[in-house]
DNA sequence: CGTTTGTTTGAGCCCTATCAATCTACGTGG
DNA sequence: CCACGTAGATTGATAGGGCTCAAACAAACG
């Protein structure tokens, strides 16, 4: 909890230098919020891919921004089946709706390699009564992921196969985009079938016939652990999007 | 914007005077805030069944109570499909994420006649800077909200038509309940079969043969616009719940 | 009463699930 | 260096849940 500026070291980045907000994505910050932020971060924590950020069922789980890497929240069924609900970004907060109802009704899981820069749940009051422009942020934060899953639950209650993943292909592409991660038309894609079929509500192999047809098509393309968005055009139009203009982004 | 009491007539009920907070699931609230409240409500308004409340794209919604009566958020396809999002009953905060994303990627439609406490976009941020208790709260109520709309993707992602539909009644069930909605084991159910499909992610044809199958398996009653949950065990047993603890339930 | 709106039921087909086997990539140990 | 084991991806065959088409039925309404 240390208010110091370092270079790196067990906290990491300092808030001040944090190059997130650097993106276009993120909206400008007071130095008075970004110290206030620096001084309730207590940890900058890192996950190998599979770790389990905040478990089903989990207690009074702490708040994190997601600093690096990708992570997904998930539902289970008792009888194993899996939804994947969302997947997490850069910039995103982990955890918000867990530490506001203080029992999680998922888990979340790490996709890669993460950083998380680790915030107690306690703290998140203080934001609301100190810095009611951050503590604005994070209810906007919130809503902007309750939109992602409005779409989500869209698509895999309206779309067939092709379409949902067309779709996912589509919001992963803008999101990466925004955050500057895609070169060369592609970015880095760290999802596996079973992972993509949990997502979409299919099956593992309908999942699999249908992304290689998808490829096929000359849709997108797969290599080293990247998407390449070959024909946005077909995939836009093949996912049943409308176009509505996404709000600016304000980010902590 | 008056700051008045009276017992009725343009503002309906005085929020001090408010029968919901006196429901179970309501938490309690300091005078200070139920004045603050009151003051920056500008009408009680009354539409009709079937009633815009937000429209799809529409820009600076209001944001709005539900004093009374159902209604539902959805988001359409181009070609005419329409995703039921979640429902949403007395209590509820309605247009919460149009207001603060400014451009509403959902539309919300009256069910049934709805009385709706009305409060002007702008006065959200007066919210988060005088009362943070409230600002809390209505973050909290956007997490619950999204905890439901969480439910609704991993019901109809991963489960079968007979399933969802036993997962859609026992969770309308709980939130009557938790209203003091429920008398004898029932609670008025307004919805259309269309409804249903559309929030189940079903047909209409499979989804009426799917709730007839169940009714005459004697899991619930319909009778007069209301439903009856004749055996909670076995509906239960039947959505594939967690039973899992929810959280207690601040409302404004 | 005719009209409209919503519900029910039957028939046939298709999309997607399931089962099963093969293939590939990759890491480990001999 | 190569055999082997494991995890993920791919492909074929078959079955079933859910969709579509179509028509009958019921209830609300002017």
């Amino acid at each position: 909890m240390t208010d110091s500026a370092y270079p790196n070291g067990r906290n990491g980045v300092p808030c001040l230098a944090c190059p997130l907000r650097l993106k276009p994505a993120f909206k400008d910050k007071t130095d008075e919020e970004i110290r206030f932020i620096q001084a309730i971060k207590t940890e900058h924590r890192h996950l190998p891919a599979g770790s389990d950020i905040i478990h089903p069922g989990q207690q009074d789980a702490e708040l994190y921004t997601l600093f690096s890497g990708w992570a997904f929240r998930y539902q289970l069924l008792p009888d194993g089946r899996r939804q994947i609900l969302n997947f997490l970004l850069p910039g995103d907060l982990v955890g918000l709706q867990a530490s506001l109802l203080s029992a999680a009704q998922h888990g979340i899981e790490a996709l890669t390699e993460v950083e998380l820069c680790v915030f107690p749940r306690k703290r998140i009051w203080d934001l609301f009564v100190h810095m009611p422009n951050l503590a604005y942020e994070v209810a906007w934060l919130g809503s902007r992921e309750e939109s992602l899953i409005d779409q989500n639950l869209t698509s895999v209650g309206q779309r067939n196969a092709s379409e949902r993943i067309a779709a996912l292909v589509i919001s992963l592409y803008r999101r990466a985009e925004a955050l500057g991660l895609v070169t060369d038309g592609g970015f880095r894609f760290p999802l596996s079938q079973q992972q993509l079929a949990d997502a979409l509500g299919l099956s593992l192999v309908h999942t699999s016939k249908t992304w290689s047809r998808l490829r096929k098509a000359g849709l997108f393309a797969i290599a080293e652990g990247r998407l390449t968005l070959l024909n946005p055009r077909l995939t836009s139009r093949m996912a049943l999007l409308y176009e509505r203009e996404v709000a600016p982004r304000p980010l902590i």
